[in-house]
DNA sequence: TTGCAGGGGTCAA
DNA sequence: TTGACCCCTGCA
């Protein structure tokens, strides 16, 4: 059948969709917006997202997505990998200069995934000074105590936990998964959006600077949290979430010299526009793979 | 083996 | 504007 411009096939729980351009699975799972893919010997990956656990194989412009019936695709993934996207017309796009053309054919096949934005929020409050690979065991971990277990092939994976999960809790119960000084964080947004002193539904259909502003109210989250926030889960792509790494890149590429976070923030969004937030994790990928900004 | 610096930020003084 | 912060890793 087709579905949004797509050829879908189902067999044997699992969907197949022809015709997929721009997605490569590294490129997109390593790129830093998520923490609860991994990689596989074959070159697959395998996560937990939305309450479902499946694995993907990209082959040409095949993609098969184990584990998923095809209402999940059409309610679940298809939007997730915003496949309704064109990434040839955006790269044409966000390639306004020499830079952007070596980091966007370098980052070919990334895609920003439009992820469940309480998960993302919780996730970024965990990345606060922090490396990925601990924000990787910190949500797992959390995941595994407080959320509901998938099975899939034989593995058990768990589900990130809901609001009232996790508000539910406290910051003695859930230091043991080792988020530190930052649990008390997670459990005092957690309990603000239960009640509803932070809407994060409504965010998306807010200015941009009104939702950061909103986001920032609670505890855990800057301006730099509360960009990822936005971005990560497809609410605003007029954001530039910028921290060392891309304050460092946008100093040797864009400005040659020191610059402040305000200044390099204020220069993207003009600059960028729209695409602010893509052209971001293009410029990051690329500088973080190539160690671009290391002093 | 042990010890120490520092990390994709935020908060409080 | 600056240091502290949990905890882990890398590196003397």
């Amino acid at each position: 059948m087709m579905y949004r411009g797509y050829d879908v096939q189902e067999e044997n729980n699992s969907i197949i969709i022809n015709g997929v351009k721009d997605f490569n699975l590294y490129n997109t799972f390593e790129c830093g917006q998520c923490f609860r893919w991994s990689g596989n010997i074959d070159g697959s990956y395998s996560g937990v997202a939305k309450g479902r656990a499946v694995r993907l194989h990209m082959t040409g412009d095949r993609l098969l997505i184990e584990n998923c019936t095809l209402d999940d695709f059409k309610n679940i993934w298809f939007d997730y990998f915003d496949l309704g996207r064109d990434y040839s017309d955006l790269i044409k796009m966000i390639s306004k200069d020499d830079i952007m053309k070596k980091a966007v054919g370098f980052g070919k096949g990334i895609r920003l995934l439009r992820q469940d934005i309480w998960e993302v929020l919780i996730s970024f409050i965990i990345s606060a000074n922090n490396r990925i690979p601990m924000i990787k065991k910190v949500v797992a971990a959390i995941s595994e105590i407080l959320g509901d277990s998938i099975g899939f092939d034989g593995e058990t994976f768990f589900a990130f936990p809901g609001v009232q999960d996790l508000a539910g809790s406290s910051a003695d119960e859930i230091s043991i998964c080792k988020a530190g000084f930052r649990c008390k964080y997670i459990i005092e947004a957690s309990r603000m959006v239960l009640n509803g002193d932070v809407d994060l539904g409504k965010l998306k259909d807010m200015d941009t600077a009104d939702a950061r502003n909103e986001l920032c109210k609670l505890p855990g989250v800057g301006h730099k949290v509360a960009d990822c926030t936005l971005l990560f889960s497809g609410a605003h792509y007029n954001v530039f979430p910028t921290d060392v790494w891309v304050k460092r890149v946008m100093e040797e590429l864009y400005f040659n010299r020191e610059a402040s976070f305000r200044e390099i923030q204020e220069f993207s969004v003009r600059y960028f526009g729209d695409l602010a937030g893509f052209a971001q994790q293009y410029l990051f990928f690329y500088a973080r793979e190539n160690k671009i900004g290391i002093r």
